[in-house]
DNA sequence: ATATTAACAGAATTCATATTTTGTCATTTG
DNA sequence: CAAATGACAAAATATGAATTCTGTTAATAT
């Protein structure tokens, strides 16, 4: 039985890709670089990974996942009030966009350049994002929060196509920047819209 | 006195500057071409634009004054309902990004060159958007169409951040393309978020 | 006088070539 | 025999000389 307390070697790889990102940028960055980074010859790393595209796909993957964990969190408290769950669960996603932006500028380029070339993925992460509102609007719905009438699935889709301006990374680095103000207001108009109208 | 009839210089160089970009593309597009496309040389060409950049700009500045006709006038009706009135003005202004973008990709592209580039431009757009916008919005609120705490400036700010995926050029170009149903989706809930809730 | 031109300098772009990088694989190492 | 290497061909990218383009201006035409 191996040890595996140790990481393993292609997260290890992956790390130094991180690594080498952040510190030069997504152009300037080679796979004779990770390997030196990792001590080692870059034909190795080519049994881990068939491609550097795959490579720099993993690393943007791992940062989508470390993205998701909260959202799963706050989207599964079925506890708390729908409309509640939705705030957060937007304010979530916005500040992790932005917090990227911010202090990965270069890792957050290549998220962008991922959204505009890498459309599998983005299907895949988009779909993974609409299945947790989904789960949110459903309850809202259940509880009599939102509009009975409501198609969950619909409410989820329009949900994250209007706030696209928030967290579309295109307009999220877009100068001059939106704004908090901005984004309540937005997120007011969108709540009020699935708000069930009491007689 | 001169006849007016004859379309006047800086017009008809932008007709001239505006086909050969739609012929070659706002890459191979050179100032020369366009003074040869009138028979001219270009060093007059000078004389009535101070710049390459600014006869673009022109150029994009000339249609975003055409799309702006048909919203003008759909906002400026006040007889028609708000909500009737606000759908019409999404709707036209929708469907020119969409028809530019299948008609004249080259200036389709040119456009969303000058949404990246030339902020003072686009803000002052977007202002001019905004200041329809706020008139439908504030004709609802008035009829008691829409509900009477809003005020109109934040409501039209929220609904044109709220319609951006339908209209900024980035997303616009994107693929898949957002669909018809994806925007009376967002359409629907924003106005329902903007009526007056009845006892 | 005013509109236009043609010649020009400096900036930007292209293009051919040199260099680097990717991805493979036969060989080596532990 | 699993893990890693290093030498290699093909693809991608950087470099710099040659060309084209922009913007100015003195000269020309109307």
């Amino acid at each position: 039985m191996t040890p595996v307390d140790e990481t393993s070697l292609p997260e290890r790889i992956l790390d130094a890709a991180e690594g080498v990102l952040r510190r030069y940028g997504a152009d300037k960055t080679n796979v004779v670089d990770i390997a030196k980074s990792l001590g080692m010859s870059h034909g190795n790393i080519y049994r881990h990974f068939p491609s550097k595209k795959a490579i720099l796909n993993a690393v943007a993957g791992r940062w989508l996942q470390v993205l998701m964990k909260p959202l799963e969190a706050i989207a599964a408290d079925s506890d708390r009030p729908a409309a509640e769950r939705l705030k957060a669960w937007f304010d979530c996603l916005r500040a992790a966009k932005r917090r990227k932006l911010r202090d990965d500028p270069e890792l957050f380029l290549m998220h962008q350049y991922i959204v505009e070339n890498e459309r599998e993925m983005v299907a895949q992460h988009l779909a993974a994002l609409h299945g947790l509102v989904q789960r949110i609007m459903a309850d809202g719905i259940a509880a009599g929060e939102f509009r009975p009438e409501l198609d969950p699935a619909d409410a989820a889709r329009a949900f994250l196509l209007g706030t696209v301006a928030f967290h579309h990374p295109v307009l999220v680095m877009q100068n001059p920047p939106t704004t908090d103000h901005d984004a309540e207001l937005v997120f007011d108009l969108v709540l009020a819209g699935l708000r069930a109208q009491f007689a």
